[in-house]
DNA sequence: TCGGATGAACGATAGAGTAG
DNA sequence: GCTACTCTATCGTTCATCCG
């Protein structure tokens, strides 16, 4: 079985394009004409490919294999930009530079997309995709009224698309990280939200020539698809395009800024979310779900669109509670606690399903198709273990966080990993700070009251030992706070602390620590005078539970800096935190 | 900005190498 | 010479920002 995501979109945006892609699979469309006669004889070079995709395309009925649709990417050592014409989809789409094709992921987000809201059907077994009557129609159709009408209702069949009509249902005007952070995969690898208010503050603290690079520079997958689906119901009139202003307070100030992403759900929108959820006299519109839209990135992909396809099926159009829920997993081979159900059931919810909670359990009440889930067991990797053993421990802290596990141990993750880290500890925690994180400036400050923390953050998938330049980094950004003399660094990022803070450390935060860490900590100390330590992500949620509980109070949390790793040893139910740390090699997959 | 475009990470896979 | 396994280079998939 060939491996593919469906259901989340990056690229496709334009009506036009997408009709040209599901014309491909229409012998009388002119597009398939002229990709057939025209196009594909001209751009691709490689004769056998060439003659590949041709009798393809001749192919009766049309059910045309996805990596002929799709193309390849390039050649090692070549450049994207450089890349020939190797897909049929591909020669469906004029670029914005004036090329008469595109590259192999945009392609893809076009089949993706098509498939998705139902103008295309794909086959899991032969990974062949065909069009639908929907597709035919849509094809035949020739102007813009009738062209929306088949769109609403293909757009109404795609949960994601409910999700952001059902998030701005109630009047609320939100940004594409308001609605990014609430869709799909809640934060977890391949759903990154960048937090609004951070977003604020990087842009209200950069320089002006900055400003707008880092405006179209940020933006989380989240919320890119949140900007994506909603652009596309904004064209057929069930959400409206507004500009949101929106502010954050950094010490006292409070900073406004402009957010032209922002969208609003119309009367339009109102009346066809009702229609789709058969509130009207007309029926429930039929929902796609494909187990290959329920994860998207990461070693337990599989595990999880497992476990998410399976919860679906044990409460599709049938009520169980948690402990029936469960039971039914276990029937199929998935042991979980209830914790990490309940977790799941709020992802299904921002996928788009019509989740239902009553007295007697939960429920789908939409009508689910295309849902297969294959056979093989898959087990889950470590990371996925630890995750789902701490998301156990936390009652107090939203589990959203959880997704600082993934990025932790994600080495490419670094940036995304400070950002979530100072979300963390300035949003759902009580401490002031700001993710600063350019060169020549720590990651992250938190305070509170008088005490501050200078923090370095680094995502290892086998762990962090300290080496001594970051030590010696560490050592620079002490001192700097100590002299502030604007000289030795110009940029003056010890300006964000808030004024009365008075008392410093220092803390780093990775996977999970080795080496000769703990050295390298008291070298710090001994050369600054200034106490700091090392936490783990693990002990990091633990920590931010005992603080939101109320078990730990933040002037002593101040304490627990004495140049060595932090343990939350007063973790209740948690006796094994020092095994769990003699035994870090465990989680160093 | 809109509507993609790009470089890169990392898993999958095929072919080369090798122990037995 | 052959099988079964490992090791490596390249290929394919999928982001996560980037950008004309």
């Amino acid at each position: 079985m060939a491996e593919r995501t469906l259901g989340w979109i990056q690229n496709p945006s334009s009506f036009e394009n997408l009709k040209n892609v599901v014309s491909v699979f229409d012998k009388n469309s002119d597009i398939y004409k002229e990709i057939l006669n025209t196009k594909l004889p001209k751009l691709v070079k490689d004769l056998d490919l060439q003659n590949k995709l041709i009798s393809e395309l001749e192919k009766d009925p049309l059910e045309m294999d996805y990596v002929l649709l799709k193309g390849h990417g390039i050649k090692s050592g070549q450049k994207r930009a450089d890349a020939e014409c190797s897909g049929i989809v591909q020669a469906a789409i004029t670029t914005q530079g004036g090329r008469a094709y595109t590259d192999d992921w945009t392609a893809d987000g076009f089949l993706r997309w098509g498939i998705s809201i139902g103008l295309l059907d794909y086959d899991t077994e032969k990974d062949t995709v065909s069009i639908t009557k929907l597709g035919e129609k849509f094809v035949k159709s020739n102007s813009e009224d009738p062209d929306k009408e088949i769109l609403i209702s293909a757009f109404l069949s795609y949960p994601p698309a409910v999700r952001i009509l059902t998030l701005l249902e109630n009047g609320d005007h939100l940004t594409k990280f308001e609605l990014g952070k609430q869709l799909g995969g809640l934060g977890e690898a391949g759903f990154t939200s960048i937090p609004q208010d951070l977003y604020i503050q990087a842009i209200e603290l950069a320089a002006d020539k900055d400003k707008a690079s880092i405006r179209s520079n940020t933006e989380g997958s989240a919320d890119k698809y949140a900007r994506m689906i909603s652009g596309w119901l904004s064209k057929v009139g069930l959400v409206q395009r507004v500009t949101k202003e929106v502010s954050t307070k950094i010490g006292n100030i409070e900073y406004k800024i402009n957010i032209g992403h922002s969208f609003r759900i119309t009367l339009l929108g109102i009346k066809e979310l009702k229609r789709a959820r058969g509130l009207s006299s007309y029926p429930k519109t039929d929902k796609i779900v494909y187990w290959q839209m329920l994860a998207t990135k990461g070693k337990d992909r599989d595990y999880i669109r497992n476990r998410r396809g399976h919860i679906i099926k044990a409460i599709n159009n049938r009520e169980r509670n948690l402990e029936n829920i469960k039971s039914y997993l276990l029937e199929n081979d998935i042991k979980e606690n209830i914790t990490t159900i309940e977790d799941e059931l709020k992802v299904i919810e921002a996928i788009g399903l019509s989740l239902k909670h009553s007295r007697n359990g939960y429920v789908i009440d939409d009508n689910i198709i295309k849902l297969e889930i294959p056979r093989t067991k898959i087990s889950k990797t470590n990371v996925l273990e630890l995750k789902d053993k701490v998301r156990n421990k936390l009652k107090y802290v939203d589990h959203r966080y959880l997704a600082l596990i993934d990025l932790a141990y994600d080495g490419t993750a670094n940036r995304d990993f400070e950002i979530q880290t100072i979300d963390l500890l300035i949003n759902e925690l009580k401490f002031k700070g700001v993710r600063l994180g350019e060169s020549r400036k720590p990651d992250g400050i938190i305070s509170y009251d008088i005490n501050g923390v200078i923090i370095d953050n680094k995502s290892y998938s086998t762990g962090y030992n300290l080496p001594i330049n970051q030590a010696d980094e560490m050592i620079r950004y002490i001192e700097e706070n100590q002299t502030r003399d604007e000289k030795i660094n110009s940029n003056k990022w010890w300006e964000s602390f808030d004024e009365k803070v008075k008392d410093f450390n220092y803390l780093f935060v990775s996977s999970f620590f080795k080496g000769n860490f703990k050295n390298n900590l008291k070298h710090i100390a001994n050369r600054t005078g200034v106490n700091g330590g090392a936490i783990n992500v693990e002990n990091l949620l633990y920590f931010a539970e005992e603080l939101k509980s109320g078990r730990l109070s933040y002037v002593d949390s101040f304490t627990m800096y004495d140049n060595d790793e932090i343990y939350v040893g007063s973790f209740t139910d948690y006796s094994n935190v020092k095994i769990a740390a003699e035994e870090e090699s465990h989680y160093s997959i």
